[in-house]
DNA sequence: AATGAATGAGGCTTCATTCAT
DNA sequence: TATGAATGAAGCCTCATTCAT
């Protein structure tokens, strides 16, 4: 099964994140983890010392997960419509592959408050407040989108993209949608959130 | 005395809610919800035979509040600009008493489909689907909404007003934002939801 | 098995109390404590909440025990000699009834040094040191024991009663004696120590 | 090469003694052992194929080093007098380098008989039976002890040198005596040993 | 109705040991 | 010879649940 050394840890990480961003399986025992992965169950207190340690690391990476999504966007040298554009396919995208993800890492979060958690933030804040906001507020300057404030134009977007990929059970529930139309409707999204968040005269 | 009965039994319900919806404390043990209520905790099996139908039983009055808020601004006969607008309030209001009820909702229905939740949740559908869609569509057809399915449409409404809330904890860290600041910020957001999702001419 | 209630706790302390002092099992898991006690061993932790604070209940009824030993010696009104032999009587009975007791204090004692024990040693320490100590000095002075110091007296008479006993395995061995040979053998030390410490004068 | 073979063996056997003699931890994990020579754990099994096995060695370096201790007094031709005089020097010494020593045998003597372990035993009979017992009788015939078996000689004098060190820790909580004073205390009690084995008669 | 006592199942962790290099 | 990786056994502990009053 898998290769041995370095790698062995990294399929451990990679299965957990697996269970826990893709399968939402937030309560899966070390056994379970195990088992998915193929080893005995102490190899992953020999990689990670505890089960409470496995949680961390694979919560950095999910919010290093979330940090290289917004990077990778913002670093390019785009018009702002494609920088949208983009960051809605990609946060389609992952939302789509790890469902889970937000919400671990919302329910992470208030469970306890780590230090090392706070720090990858930071990335992250700076990225959204020093680098994006600016662009957002030259944009409203030019009047092609809406006179809000940043933040409340990133919590739109944010919103838009996030929520019903989040919710997934429930709307599915509610609209009585199987996985095919499921995905239809979020890919259909893309449009009606561009629609949306600039405006129609910047678009002509 | 079998007055006492039900009283015991709503408070350790009351209790519980109190603990996953409010706190989002997901994995609270019998004991910690026995000892938030101030009762025995053999007594929580005594009234509810198992940890289980005692998630259940909130789980379904969770639901059922959900149910309550839609029904209650569809029933009532004003305009379609004032059910949203009331809509939103709402949400807004319940989302902020019980900023981990949605959250509770999807995870518990990630990890069980039980029937029960299943009969809640198409009493909501028929809401949705045969009473708020036909609305959605007659604005589309009046043109002071953009013209979307009605899915989409609801959809975006409640991305926009739901998804901050449940996001808290993620946005706080994100935006820097303390308590004061990130009520604020939510308040300020019904007008912002208002004017996207409804035409500007509607409002003139 | 066993009576309930307080009864229930009493009884696997005595238990633990007898595999510990009497056979000498220091490393007895908690379930061997179980199924010797006729217990769930999920009972033990009700009781004591770990292992560790059974251990420490443990080593401080047996600390509590040598108190007493000493205590109702020092009490009673009697001549010093009486008091002396007396003294043999009761730890040669006490180490023969619980040979491990003294190993037992010194293994946990080396491991850690907790407060709680070190306050039960302190009501040892008065009795030995303000309440015997003086009477030492003063049968010096009469001439009744060699002049040594009273606290090389009281290791003195502690030697020779209380080592044969922790060193029984040992002594068995070496000199080749059964159980009823060793047992006659520390029965008969009682007149060998009191000719030892005593002056024969004060003998005759 | 075959060199380094010997020398890590001895170096992992040093350590242990160290770690059980000197440092009374008999619970040490391999790892600490392993840790504490500087080795790797498997290295432990390489050499000495079970953990049970070190042990086992440790243990019979132990009973040797008695034996040693017992033997060089025994075989030297000075007179009675000066071989206890020897003894009770080298024992004290012993005691003051390997406190933990005893009790370790002790201990693992409870936990399982091994033959190899009696083997060592019978060198440590012969010795004290055969060759110490009749020079005990010769110098009760001729007046200068008690008249009390060789056996009863033998264990009050071992428990005279012995019984304090092992029970250091005790002694000092009781006593309240630091460092200093319990190493004077030790040494102090050669001449009182001498002065209550041998008839002051023999002396003058 | 209510509760302290007791239990069984299952989780996390440690440890000695073995494997493969 | 030496070692990092891997495993199985066993220990402690927690928890939901049941029992007996």
């Amino acid at each position: 099964m898998a290769g041995k050394d370095i790698q062995t840890e990294i399929h451990i990480r990679e299965t957990a994140k697996k269970i826990f961003f893709k399968e939402g399986r937030f309560n899966a025992t070390t056994q379970e983890i195990a088992n998915e992965a193929g080893v005995n169950r102490a190899l992953i207190h020999y990689y990670f010392r505890s089960r409470d340690l496995l949680f961390e690391a694979v919560l950095k990476d999910g919010i290093d997960m979330m940090h290289v999504k917004i990077q990778s966007i913002m670093a390019t040298d785009i018009s702002f419509r494609e920088k949208i554009s983009r960051f809605i396919d990609l946060v389609t995208q992952e939302a789509l592959d790890f469902p889970y993800l937000e919400t671990f890492i919302i329910t992470a979060l208030n469970e306890k408050e780590q230090s090392l958690i706070l720090n990858s933030f930071d990335k992250i804040k700076t990225e959204v407040v020093d680098v994006f906001a600016p662009k957002v507020e030259a944009e409203i300057a030019l009047g092609t989108i809406e006179p809000i404030t940043a933040t409340q134009f990133m919590i739109n977007l944010l919103s838009l993209c996030t929520y019903p990929v989040v919710s997934k059970a429930l709307i599915q529930k509610v609209f009585d949608l199987n996985e095919e139309a499921f995905r239809q409707l979020i890919l259909e999204r893309k449009e009606i959130i561009l629609n949306i968040l600039l405006k129609k005269k910047a678009i002509e």
